[in-house]
DNA sequence: GTTGAGCGTT
Protein backbone atom coordinates (compact mmCIF):
# COMPACT_ATOMS: atom_id res chain seq x y z
CA UNK A 1 0.00 0.00 0.00
CA UNK A 2 1.34 3.79 -0.64
CA UNK A 3 -1.15 5.25 1.85
CA UNK A 4 -1.82 5.34 4.93
CA UNK A 5 -5.69 6.55 5.85
CA UNK A 6 -7.03 7.33 9.23
CA UNK A 7 -10.32 7.81 10.16
CA UNK A 8 -11.87 10.65 12.44
CA UNK A 9 -14.66 11.38 14.02
CA UNK A 10 -15.34 14.82 14.59
CA UNK A 11 -17.59 17.50 14.58
CA UNK A 12 -20.94 18.20 13.03
CA UNK A 13 -19.81 21.63 12.12
CA UNK A 14 -17.02 20.38 10.25
CA UNK A 15 -16.51 20.17 6.56
CA UNK A 16 -13.83 19.10 3.90
CA UNK A 17 -12.05 22.57 3.79
CA UNK A 18 -12.05 22.49 7.84
CA UNK A 19 -10.43 19.17 8.00
CA UNK A 20 -7.99 19.84 5.26
CA UNK A 21 -6.71 22.49 6.53
CA UNK A 22 -6.59 21.03 9.90
CA UNK A 23 -4.40 18.05 8.92
CA UNK A 24 -2.77 19.86 5.67
CA UNK A 25 0.44 21.44 8.09
CA UNK A 26 1.12 17.94 9.30
CA UNK A 27 2.02 15.82 5.79
CA UNK A 28 1.69 15.20 2.67
CA UNK A 29 -2.37 15.23 2.74
CA UNK A 30 -3.40 13.03 -0.24
CA UNK A 31 -7.01 12.81 0.85
CA UNK A 32 -9.48 14.39 3.04
CA UNK A 33 -13.05 13.65 3.50
CA UNK A 34 -15.85 14.56 5.58
CA UNK A 35 -18.84 11.71 5.07
CA UNK A 36 -21.99 13.36 4.41
CA UNK A 37 -25.27 12.07 4.68
CA UNK A 38 -26.73 11.24 1.09
CA UNK A 39 -29.91 12.24 1.75
CA UNK A 40 -29.31 15.16 3.90
CA UNK A 41 -26.38 15.94 2.74
CA UNK A 42 -24.98 17.13 5.88
CA UNK A 43 -21.78 15.48 7.60
CA UNK A 44 -22.20 12.54 9.46
CA UNK A 45 -19.94 13.36 12.14
CA UNK A 46 -16.85 11.96 10.94
CA UNK A 47 -14.56 11.78 8.16
CA UNK A 48 -11.22 10.11 6.43
CA UNK A 49 -7.69 11.38 5.69
CA UNK A 50 -5.01 9.99 3.42
CA UNK A 51 -1.31 10.29 4.25
CA UNK A 52 1.63 9.55 1.60
CA UNK A 53 3.51 7.81 4.53
CA UNK A 54 3.02 6.45 8.07
CA UNK A 55 5.58 9.17 10.46
CA UNK A 56 2.96 11.83 8.95
CA UNK A 57 -0.35 10.31 9.55
CA UNK A 58 1.08 9.58 13.25
CA UNK A 59 2.17 12.94 13.61
CA UNK A 60 -0.87 13.97 12.55
CA UNK A 61 -2.54 11.71 15.14
CA UNK A 62 -0.32 12.80 18.02
CA UNK A 63 -1.11 16.35 17.18
CA UNK A 64 -4.85 15.88 16.35
CA UNK A 65 -6.24 12.86 18.62
CA UNK A 66 -8.21 14.42 21.45
CA UNK A 67 -8.06 18.11 20.46
CA UNK A 68 -10.54 20.93 19.85
CA UNK A 69 -11.98 21.12 16.38
CA UNK A 70 -14.59 23.30 16.15
CA UNK A 71 -15.19 23.51 19.56
CA UNK A 72 -15.53 19.74 19.81
CA UNK A 73 -12.83 16.92 20.76
CA UNK A 74 -11.73 15.18 17.67
CA UNK A 75 -10.48 11.35 17.75
CA UNK A 76 -8.26 10.35 15.12
CA UNK A 77 -8.23 6.55 14.70
CA UNK A 78 -6.39 4.64 11.57
CA UNK A 79 -9.02 3.82 9.29
CA UNK A 80 -9.98 0.25 7.36
CA UNK A 81 -9.40 0.28 3.82
CA UNK A 82 -12.83 0.70 1.86
CA UNK A 83 -11.48 -1.87 -0.63
CA UNK A 84 -10.99 -4.79 1.19
CA UNK A 85 -9.10 -7.88 0.39
CA UNK A 86 -10.63 -10.66 -1.70
CA UNK A 87 -9.83 -13.51 0.50
CA UNK A 88 -6.77 -14.76 0.41
CA UNK A 89 -7.82 -18.08 0.27
CA UNK A 90 -5.00 -20.84 -0.07
CA UNK A 91 -4.21 -22.61 -3.02
CA UNK A 92 -4.83 -26.47 -2.13
CA UNK A 93 -3.32 -27.14 -5.26
CA UNK A 94 0.00 -27.94 -4.94
CA UNK A 95 -1.46 -29.52 -1.48
CA UNK A 96 -2.74 -32.99 -3.37
CA UNK A 97 0.10 -33.84 -5.23
CA UNK A 98 -0.21 -36.33 -8.08
CA UNK A 99 -3.56 -35.58 -8.33
CA UNK A 100 -2.98 -31.64 -9.38
CA UNK A 101 -4.07 -31.34 -12.96
CA UNK A 102 -2.50 -28.90 -14.90
CA UNK A 103 -4.01 -25.55 -13.84
CA UNK A 104 -3.50 -22.50 -15.53
CA UNK A 105 -2.61 -20.32 -12.96
CA UNK A 106 -0.95 -17.08 -12.95
CA UNK A 107 -0.80 -16.72 -16.44
CA UNK A 108 -0.04 -12.63 -16.56
CA UNK A 109 1.34 -12.55 -19.73
C1' DG B 1 -28.56 25.51 16.09
C1' DT B 2 -29.00 18.81 17.05
C1' DT B 3 -23.48 15.06 17.92
C1' DG B 4 -19.47 10.52 19.87
C1' DA B 5 -16.76 3.96 20.05
C1' DG B 6 -16.57 3.99 15.76
C1' DC B 7 -15.79 3.52 9.02
C1' DG B 8 -16.68 6.04 3.59
C1' DT B 9 -20.46 7.63 -3.29
C1' DT B 10 -15.78 7.49 -7.16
Amino acid sequence: LCAYQTCLRLSRLTTDEKLKSAFAPFGQLLEAKVITDRVSGRSKGFGFVRYASLEEAETARQEMNAKFLDGWVIFVDPAKQREQKPAPQPDTASSHAGFTINKTVGWCG
